[in-house]
RNA sequence: GGCCGAAUGGUGGAAUGGUAGACACGAAGGACUUAAAAUCCUUUGGCCAUUGAGGCUGUGUGGGUUCGAGUCCCACUUCGGCUACCA
């Protein structure tokens, strides 16, 4: 019998299913362990080579798990809302319902061709209402919650209305929007409306007029998450700012606890550094500026309080509220002018023009400890949406505001002894003070430092300002004007939104006859008939982000089917939380920020035991595509090969890879690829055709897209896992490569012959020798630590090592070969499977019925007795350099060591004739000896 | 601009501060074969030497710590990734 990946395994593939091998349930006599993919979105173009990466390590530590004795929770799923399937929908008409449920086929196809143990009866779907019926349960959760910042969680809104109608405003510790000052009579006499709209201010799920990111091509608002540098991550469209009433996320409430429950977290430093960046605590001050000739007071936010005597002008956002009061009626033409200017900008024009710009409003602040006038500009280089929205100036000392000073010729003070200020601003927080004192403060002489403290102390007792902490994190806008995403379950009556009650749940997305947004510009949904409330009330038009069903999606795992609730509390007491989650480093700023605040948000609420929901993270790398290239010479239909192309005048073009073996064409596919290319002629190095070749993005521009399905009819499922292990560590981002594959092939078929020749059975019961003991026990301590640390590749490599000396002793020990199959089942389960099976009814055919899986054997232990080695070769240097190697037995005590390498032979022509200064014996490392 | 990471043969990559280059690909040579494929064996960082050996050098650059550094520390260069008028 050779070994034929196809018949192995289409049968354990289909064993394992009809035998439902890897179904799950709650057995409290076993621990739990609970390993999850970041689930995919089904896309149209299928899966690539380079998506199953992350689900074959997660399988592998799934298997190892289980083998371990655990009880492994291993399930997969669908992320199935999101744009391109609407985009599709738009231009063929089709429902996107149908091409997401083809799309999730042939993913699931693709999927068990490569034999993962998913418990599949497991499987959710965030487009399914039994599903979406609980992500709309959190919202209106949310809606009914607030934050309390002095507990620092969540709690009924019921208790702020009660505590408003005895206390007013007055004290309040709820995270709101914007500072709002009633009594308890104003409260009382507020109508529905008014209530509905205060209430906004503090609920954790609210209404709220902000700034977004407006992409008008997609027709939708966009979060801070899904923009970069200007255009939309989907499509790339420009996105420009714009005031709307959308539905939010308080999240920025919960800013100090997503960071300070990073610390708790298993995940990689640099993932862990992005979401605090993206979180961005800020420690500094905030202090009131007073407009001279005027009552306003002005509020900024610095981190460099220090600087306070350096300030010499203040900038306001353009959509400051500050603008409007402190305008002087000479300058407010000029200053609309430049507002209406930045408007029609887009964020992407506002960064990529990067001349500075502004206005001055014609009104002066008051240093509040030089008592000196500086004029107030607006410039579009400060945000609304950070801090207060304006900011004092200090040119000096900041980069911006140096350049601006520069344009507009405002004054430059340096604050910092040495600093020169003549080219360009000194940004750095260090160096001794000067030109910092007046009557009341005197900062000269001090480290930045120690001023910055000495300045907050002072303006906290003179009542200049307070120190603040400030958060870039902000709130999550959650709505979006678009048809494939979960309806809102909110109807408004009189105008006034209201959650519909808990038992009309789910509610089901309609039906409707265009995917676009109606004729007077309202979303999709608008054009649903009979869009409404059985009493009448219309319901919200806009539906939910893709982040809203990723955000529990981890919990219904638990309890997938449960009619009653999110998941019960038996199976989330047992399940807990993921304990290890595999997926892109691309989600850090986004799924797994709403997420971990998701799941913080439920905890308050007493619906999950944990306050995190992945306790382990570990980032696959991206498989980049690696592209081949012929060279054609210009205006003709000849290629010449990579090597010979010196001579001519080329044009290099892409070529599929899947017609390249090893960099060599395949020329009569080449011909047969395009019909321009029938009648192509080549010219030859060695007979053959050497292609280019770069690393450049997966995709099909480039013709270097490999799909796993080839891969795997070619060589089979357990190479391709193997191969893809085997190419580095899984956390490294790294082109795919097929020249290589053959290697790991050819390993799978060593082992094989390791247990059959032709038709022959191979193993038998003798007693092994103890090289082959010692060889498989050394791989079975390699393997164990490996998968542990995630280092895949090495423990391949191991595997390799173990078969080829088994095969030189020409072992077939089953006491050997019995655990390398066992170790082999998480890496290539179909071939260890088959093995298996075999090793129980000793290589006959009908080895399926003679034994349990593979899956419920044991994983095996070592033994160190095997381990030890006969003899230890110790390196022996002088002055440091290697001169020769001492042989000595494993327990030799130090002094042995010593006594031996002086007395060695080869020792005496290093030492004769010298002293010995110092000897260094290292057990089982190095003895060094140190002459002169 | 900020943050993070990386740099080792022709290639992908190994190496708890202790014999650098595991393992694999590729390449060269050989065995088997009518031939090819498959399989197996040998060699494979560089330089020098070779009858038998052997020797020198070598992990981006320059310093440092150490008996000993690819590994730790400092500075620099280059390349990736993420993020960005965040005051």
């Amino acid at each position: 019998m050779d070994y034929n990946h196809r018949k192995i395994e289409s049968r354990w593939q289909q064993y394992w299913k009809d035998n439902k091998v890897y179904h799950t349930e709650i057995d409290h006599g076993k621990p739990k362990f609970y390993v999850l993919d970041m689930f995919p979105y089904p896309s149209g173009a299928g899966l690539h080579v380079g998506h199953p990466l992350g689900y074959i390590a997660s399988d592998i530590y799934a298997r190892y798990k289980r083998l371990k004795g655990f009880n492994v929770l291993h399930p997969m799923g669908y992320d199935a809302y999101g744009l391109p399937a609407e985009q599709y929908a738009i231009q063929t008409g089709q429902h996107p319902e149908k091409t997401t449920t083809e799309n999730i086929a042939r993913y699931r196809g693709q999927l068990d061709r490569i034999g993962f143990c998913y418990d599949w009866d497991r499987e959710i779907r965030t487009c399914d209402p039994e599903y979406y019926h609980w992500t709309q349960w959190a919202f209106i959760e949310m809606f009914n919650h607030y934050f309390d910042v002095k507990q620092q969680k969540a709690m009924p809104v019921a208790d702020l209305e009660a505590y408003f109608a005895a206390n007013g405003s007055e004290g309040h510790t709820a995270a709101e929007s914007k500072p709002l000052k009633f009594t308890a009579g104003e409260w009382k006499a507020m109508d529905d409306k008014q209530r509905s709209d205060t209430l906004m201010n503090y609920r954790i799920a609210y209404l709220g007029n902000t700034m977004v990111n407006w992409c008008p091509q997609l027709g939708t608002v966009l979060a801070n998450d899904e923009v970069s540098e200007g255009v939309s991550i989907r499509g790339g469209y420009p996105v420009e700012q714009k005031l709307m009433y959308q539905w939010c996320l308080r999240v920025s409430a919960y800013a100090p606890r997503l960071l300070d429950s990073l610390e708790s977290l298993e995940w990689s430093d640099s993932i862990k550094e992005t979401q605090r960046n993206w979180i961005g605590r800020s420690e500094g001050a905030e202090m009131q500026f007073k407009v001279a000739d005027s009552d306003v007071e002005m509020t900024i936010f610095t981190t460099r309080a220090d600087t306070v005597f350096g300030v010499t002008f203040m900038v306001l956002a353009p959509e400051s509220k500050y603008v409007d009061m402190v305008t002087t009626p000479g300058q407010r033409q000029a200053v609309e002018d430049y507002r209406n200017e930045i408007k029609h900008k887009t964020e992407r024009e506002r960064i990529a023009d990067k001349k500075v710009s502004g206005v001055f409003t014609g009104a002066y602040a008051v240093n509040p400890l030089t008592g000196k006038r500086i004029p107030i500009w607006v410039s579009d280089y400060v945000l609304a949406g950070y801090g207060t929205g304006a900011i004092m100036a200090v040119p000096a000392h900041d980069s911006r505001d140096y350049a601006f000073a520069r344009k507009f010729d405002l004054p430059v003070i340096p604050l910092i002894e040495g600093a020169d200020v003549s080219e360009g601003s000194f940004d750095a927080k260090e160096g001794k003070m000067i030109n910092s004192a007046s009557d009341k403060l005197d900062l000269n002489g001090l480290e930045v430092k120690e001023a910055i403290a000495r300045t907050k102390e002072f303006i906290e007792k003179e009542g200049l300002g307070r120190v603040k902490v400030n958060y870039r994190l902000r709130d999550a806008i959650f709505s979006r004007q678009r048809y494939w995403g979960e309806p809102f379950p909110v109807y408004y009556k009189d105008g006034v939104p209201m959650m519909l009650p808990l038992d009309k749940l789910p509610l089901q997305l309609p039906e409707i006859d265009k995917y676009l947004p109606t004729e007077s510009g309202e979303p999709p949904l608008g054009r649903a008939a009979g869009w409404q409330t059985e009493e009448g009330y219309p319901l919200e038009l806009n539906t939910m982000p893709g982040f809203a069903g990723s955000s529990a999606y981890y919990l219904r795992y638990m309890d997938p089917r449960n009619h009653d609730e999110l998941v019960s509390k038996e199976a989330n007491d047992y399940w807990q939380q993921v304990d290890l989650y595999v997926g892109g480093t691309e989600h850090a700023t986004g799924h797994l920020i709403y997420s971990r605040f998701w799941n913080k948000f439920l905890y308050d609420l007493g619906k999950v035991c944990k306050d995190e929901p992945y306790r382990k993270l570990v980032n696959q790398g991206m498989i980049q595509g690696r592209s081949n290239f012929v060279y054609r010479i210009k205006d003709t239909n000849t290629f010449v090969s990579a090597g010979l192309r010196g001579g001519y005048d080329t044009t290099s073009i892409h070529v599929d890879v899947n017609i390249v073996s090893n960099d060599r064409l395949d020329t009569e596919a080449f011909r047969r690829w395009r019909p321009e290319y029938a009648d192509a002629e080549f010219v030859l190095e060695n007979g053959e055709y050497v292609c280019g070749w770069a690393v450049e993005k997966m995709s099909k521009s480039m013709f270097n897209v490999v799909n796993p399905d080839d891969i795997v009819e070619r060589y089979g499922a357990d190479t391709l896992r193997l191969y893809e292990m085997f190419l580095g560590p899984v956390e490294q981002s790294k082109p795919w490569d097929t020249n290589g594959i053959d290697g790991v092939n050819r390993f799978i078929k060593k082992l094989w012959n390791l247990f059959y020749k032709g038709e022959k059975w191979l193993v038998d019961d003798s007693k092994p020798s103890r090289e082959a003991l010692k060889s498989v026990h050394t791989l079975i301590k390699k393997v164990t630590a490996d998968i542990e640390a995630f280092s895949y590749n090495t423990s391949v490599a191991a595997f390799m090592i173990c078969v080829n000396e088994i095969s030189k002793l020409d072992c077939h020990s089953r006491e050997v070969l019995t655990p390398l199959v066992v170790l082999l089942a998480p890496f290539a389960p179909h071939v260890a499977e088959e093995l298996w099976h075999a090793l129980a009814a000793d290589g006959k055919e009908d080895a399926a019925d003679a034994a349990s899986t593979v899956c419920d054997a044991q994983w095996p232990e070592w033994n160190e007795e095997y381990l030890k080695a006969d003899a230890i070769n110790l390196p022996v240097s002088f002055n440091g350099k290697t001169r020769f190697m001492l042989s000595v037995a494993p327990e030799t005590s130090k002094e042995e060591i010593e006594k031996l390498a002086l007395e060695s032979p080869d020792a005496a022509k290093w030492i004769e004739g010298k002293t010995i200064r110092k000897i260094i014996v290292v057990p089982n490392k190095i003895i060094n000896i140190v002459v002169g």
